[in-house]
DNA sequence: ATGTTCTATGAAACTTTGTTCACTGTCAAG
DNA sequence: CTTGACAGTGAACAAAGTTTCATAGAACAT
């Protein structure tokens, strides 16, 4: 994994605290000021270098237009808090990625940086294995309605394989919707947990981006 | 208060849609063509009028730069989800304005862009009397932490006269905090339900921003 | 009838912005 | 010493995108 430079990174946070604070990205030239370059060609160059090493995707042409890829940003600097406890014991806070979008605007970058959800679990010295890769999805829509997601709450997402019965974040169209996997036999159905939708939704082609594993909801 | 048009919410949604979906805002172009528009002076002339009405904010001359004022949306389009039960019984879904943080001190607006579902309670047929302006806030700190509300959670608090025993978004040194109210005869103290805090904070001037009415968290 | 507002066309002007090219300096590895 | 990767300057270009102007039909109230 290649990490990106202190420069690289300070530009991309400086992209995330633009798009949170004003809700659209900045200029090229925008950059370039605020980072005192002589040249755009500076900005440039390193936005090509963030494209190249995964975290940001450009549009070519298009004015004001990228994409942070949360998954490679958390991967080129994931933030571990590690609490020693005095005996063996010891708590693990793991930053986890906000994957989700929110209603009038941009996804929230400045809530990716932080700690939004936190592994708590104790671990024992021993068995410090890799965290798997979660991530927070906000839900839209009502189609989990009957499992008790509701529209807004924020579902906690962790890659696997998923099992008859789990509710999974599955691409469906280009769109990220959660369902229950439901396996018949050889056929594998996605159903939508909502009186009004058709029970069983067939698919041929299945990319599933993980399983729930827990819901942030009102009380 | 002035509507939006089909025709304009039509456009709206289409922008959010589009930043939901790509992160970035479409270009006038791009309304145009997903709108089949003969001319791009008729997206222009939308948005203008949006605008006018407040509900969208634009930078002249910049490029897929723009800023929806969810306020504004919410006062133009407030959502209100209704189920009807078999018997008397219904349950309404009110879409609330997201104050973003309550650590910063006062509720900070421009992080507003999201909303969250509210549950109100089953209402009676006859008395649909109009939703206080309720609000939520991401709760900070730890505080409250042995009432069962952490950091990062998010309190819904909705605005009127508190009593003995609410937990309270109030105002001390100019800085919102979560705390229990406690009133004995005359004098009135904030309790912050942690072990390691003083048990009872005395105030003398009190500026109660709302009742504390329901927390999401994770579970 | 008549003016006004809203919505739209069609073309053009103009600004913003991404992109490219040629060139320079630095720093570390071979 | 040289090579190559990296970071940057400075100028210029072309595409993308916003804005303005002139015009016109439909809906609607006066």
């Amino acid at each position: 994994m290649e990490q990106m430079t202190k420069k690289q990174k300070a530009i991309l946070d400086y992209m995330k605290a633009h798009v949170s604070e004003h809700s659209y990205w900045p200029s090229i030239r925008d950059i370039q000021a605020k980072f005192r370059f002589a040249s755009t060609n500076a900005v440039f160059g390193h936005l090509q270098a963030l494209e190249r090493k995964g975290v940001l995707q450009r549009i070519p042409g298009a004015a004001r237009a990228y994409k942070i890829v949360p998954e490679a940003v958390a991967d080129l600097s994931e933030t571990v808090i590690r609490y020693e406890g005095p005996d063996d014991s010891a708590i693990e806070l793991r930053s986890i990625p906000f994957a989700g979008s929110i209603a009038a605007g941009l996804p929230d970058y400045t809530e990716s940086s932080g700690v939004l959800a936190s592994m708590q679990a104790p671990i024992s010295e021993g068995s410090r294995r890799r965290a798997p890769q979660s991530f927070a999805l906000r839900v839209r829509g009502d189609s989990m309605i009957d499992a008790n997601i509701n529209d807004g709450d924020t579902v906690i997402i962790e890659p696997g394989t998923a099992k008859h019965g789990d509710i999974v974040a599955a691409l469906i169209d280009g769109e990220t919707t959660l369902k229950r996997l439901i396996k018949q036999g050889s056929k594998i159905y996605l159903k939508a947990e909502n009186q009004n939708y058709p029970e069983l939704f067939p698919v041929s082609e299945l990319v599933i981006q993980g399983i729930a594993k827990s819901v942030v909801r009102p009380l």
